[in-house]
DNA sequence: TCAATATATATCTGAGTGATATATATTGAG
DNA sequence: CTCAATATATATCACTCAGATATATATTGA
C-alpha cells in the first residue's frame, strides 16, 4: 500500500475512537472538514487493507434492521505507523485555485464581472469567519478536558488567520478593480 | 467534454499565445505555479478533444531534427468559451492540507516534533514571500505595459497576503508549542 | 567529449472525488 | 396517519488529475 494520505486519516481518525467507515466520513466532515475531505471510495478499499496489515482490527456489531456495524480500532502497530507518518514532515504541495485562475485570465472580461467575483469571496470569508468562532465556542466547551484541544485550536487559528488575510486582500483588490473599470472602458461598464 | 478546469487553463494559456503543449505546460510552471498546475496527461488529451470543438485549431511546423512543433491557437468560439467560464463564479472547494492533518493529530507525538515541522513550515513561508517579490519586480518590469499585468499582481497579491498571515499563525503556534512542552512531559523532551 | 539540460509529444498507473446503488429506521410536517 | 426527508450503513463505478516514464534530438558548458 502506497504512502496514501488518506490512510493516514483514516488511523488518525481512528486513534481518536474506535469506529465504523460510516462514522469516519461523518466525523471527518465535522472535525477537519476545513482542511480535509475524504471519500467513500477511499474509506471503504482502506478500511480493508489496513485489516490486511494488522493496522487494525475489526469487530462486526450486529444490529436489528440496519445493516451490521464493521467497528474499526486502532491496533499497537495501528498507532506506531501514524507516529512514524506523525514524525515526518510535510511537503507542501500547490493547491489548485479556480477563483485565482480566473483572476489571472480576467484582463479578458469586465472589471465589473471580476469586481463581483471578488465581493463574493469576500462574503466567503466573512462567512468562514463566524463558522470558525461558533466552532472555536463549541469545541472549547465541548472538549474542555482533553488534551487534543490545543491542537484542534490551532488548526482553526490557521484558518482564522487565513480568512482575516484573505479579507484584507478583497478590499485592496476591489480598490485596484474600481480604479480600473473607471479608466479603461474596453468592455463596457 | 466535461467541465474540467484543466480545459480552461489550457484557453486562458492559448488567450495570452498560441503555442504548443510542451510550451503550456512550462508555461503554466512560470507564470501560475502558485496556485495551479497542469500536468502533459491532461493537456495533450485535452488539447486534441480541443481542435474536435472547434475551440482551437493546430498547426504543425516542421523542424529540422526536434520533433515536430504542434501549435495551437485559439479560435473566436475558443476565446466565447473561455469568456463564459470567466463569468461564471468559481466555487471554493477545500484542499487538502496535510501539514494541517498532522497537526490535528500533534497530541499523538511530542511537542519537540510539532515545533520543528511549525518551524520548517515558517521558513518556507519566509522563502515563499521571497519568491513573490523577485516574481513581482520581474513581470513590472518585463509587462510594464502589458494590460494583463494588473490581474497578475492580483494573483501574487494574495500569496503574500496569506504568507504573511501564516508567518503570524507560526509564530502564534510557536509560543502554545512551547508553553505545552514546558508543562506536559508526556511524551519527553 | 560527455553529461546535463532543453525541446517536444505521448501514455499509463494510481490517487482521489462525487455520484450512485442498496437497504432500513426515525423524525417531523401536513 | 402518512409520507417525505433525513440518518444509518456498506460498497462500487466513472471520471479527473498527478507524476512517472518512454522516446528522440539539439544545445550548452565543464
Amino acid at each position: 500500500m502506497k504512502e496514501t494520505k488518506s490512510k493516514y486519516a483514516v488511523l488518525g481518525m481512528l486513534s481518536i475512537n474506535p469506529m465504523s467507515g460510516y462514522d469516519i466520513k461523518k466525523r471527518v466532515g465535522e472535525s477537519i472538514s476545513n482542511f480535509w475531505s475524504e471519500s467513500y471510495g477511499q474509506i471503504y478499499p482502506i478500511l480493508k487493507r489496513l485489516v490486511d496489515e494488522e493496522l487494525v482490527t475489526k469487530t462486526v456489531e450486529r444490529q436489528s434492521g440496519k445493516p451490521d456495524r464493521h467497528v474499526y480500532a486502532l491496533t499497537e502497530r495501528g498507532r506506531k505507523e501514524l507516529h512514524r507518518w506523525l514524525a515526518e514532515g510535510a511537503v507542501p504541495k500547490v493547491e489548485r485555485n479556480e477563483f485565482l485562475l480566473k483572476l489571472f485570465f480576467g484582463e479578458e472580461i469586465s472589471p465589473t464581472i471580476n469586481i463581483k467575483h471578488v465581493e463574493k469571496y469576500r462574503e466567503i470569508q466573512l462567512h468562514l469567519l463566524e463558522k470558525y468562532e461558533m466552532i472555536k465556542q463549541e469545541i472549547e466547551n465541548k472538549h474542555a478536558d482533553d488534551s487534543n484541544l490545543p491542537y484542534w485550536l490551532m488548526t482553526l487559528r490557521y484558518g482564522q488567520h487565513v480568512s482575516q488575510a484573505l479579507l484584507r486582500w478583497c478590499d485592496e483588490t476591489l480598490l485596484t478593480l474600481n480604479k480600473i473599470r473607471k479608466v479603461g472602458r474596453k468592455h463596457g461598464v
